[in-house]
DNA sequence: TGTGAATCATTCATATATTAACTAATTAGA
DNA sequence: TCTAATTAGTTAATATATGAATGATTCACA
């Protein structure tokens, strides 16, 4: 009897429910919504992204994407490039001043992310992905093993 | 030196972008949406709930829930009652129509539930949820311990 | 017993999600 | 080489999320 509390996608939803906040009070005191810093986020690991890879890296679906690309253009936090080789990409490169919120930003995030770590062992994370990974494991890859 | 993608909110984020099709494909054959099929579910276990408590278990921010409530009753699934000890409180109570589609989708649902629940075992999926409590249990409770 | 605090549902403004469709640019193949 | 199929980004329509504020009630309690 599967009670509707303990299925997977409430328990999910729960969860990051809980857990977004702590991330939430950094992100507004540096006036961003929470799509607005993965996209910066993502720009922290390489500076020079298309569209499609941000939207692949970061979940965001695209067509909410290109709203979320225009607010933080419109902040002057990213610039939009589109490709010569290739005219229908655009290149998505953060501005100056980008660059020095995510620099301003990322230690506290990594704060919030070791925080949370702590409060379970090594092990017990790795344990977590491995299951959380067969629940969610997409039926393509099942179907071939 | 935690990666983005490997970071909780992204976990949890990209697990719910891979368990939900599945549901939602039934919820779509329905002419539901996952929220307007969440209001129902809960009405499942009790057919009698005010908003807050709806908003409660369904994790529906009550803005959001407003227009959730006004939609389904437009498709006449439920009803509006409001209280007449506390006046404050509306009801919400599932019509005939309502039932009726809640029976027909229920074994479904339950079925999508068990094909994800046999990727792993009970063991595995008492240890997923324990582990995920630790990880995303409120502070506050924290604190207390 | 009156009055400020708390509660419930709601509205408002803005941002994002979802699905379908559309445009421009590129590629694949007959 | 020319056209059909693909791809990247975008627009459109509708539904939901988030945070602030409001209106109507009810409650706490001095």
């Amino acid at each position: 009897m599967p009670k509707f509390l303990d299925s997977l996608p409430m328990i999910l939803s729960r969860s990051l429910d809980r857990v977004m906040p702590s991330y939430r009070r950094l992100f507004q005191a540096n006036d961003l919504t929470d799509q607005q810093w993965r996209v910066l986020r993502a720009l922290w690991e390489k500076q020079h992204l298309t569209s499609a890879q941000i939207s692949q890296i970061t979940l965001l679906p695209p067509p909410s994407l290109v709203g979320i690309l225009d607010r933080l253009e419109k902040k002057n936090l990213i610039g939009r490039l589109r490709s010569t080789e290739d005219r229908r990409h655009v290149h998505i490169i953060p501005t100056q001043k980008g660059r020095a919120l995510m620099e301003h930003m990322m230690p506290m995030v990594d704060r919030i992310h070791d925080d949370f770590m702590q409060r379970v062992t090594a092990a017990e994370w790795a344990e977590f992905n491995r299951i959380l990974e067969k629940l969610s494991e997409p039926t393509e890859k099942r179907n071939l093993a």
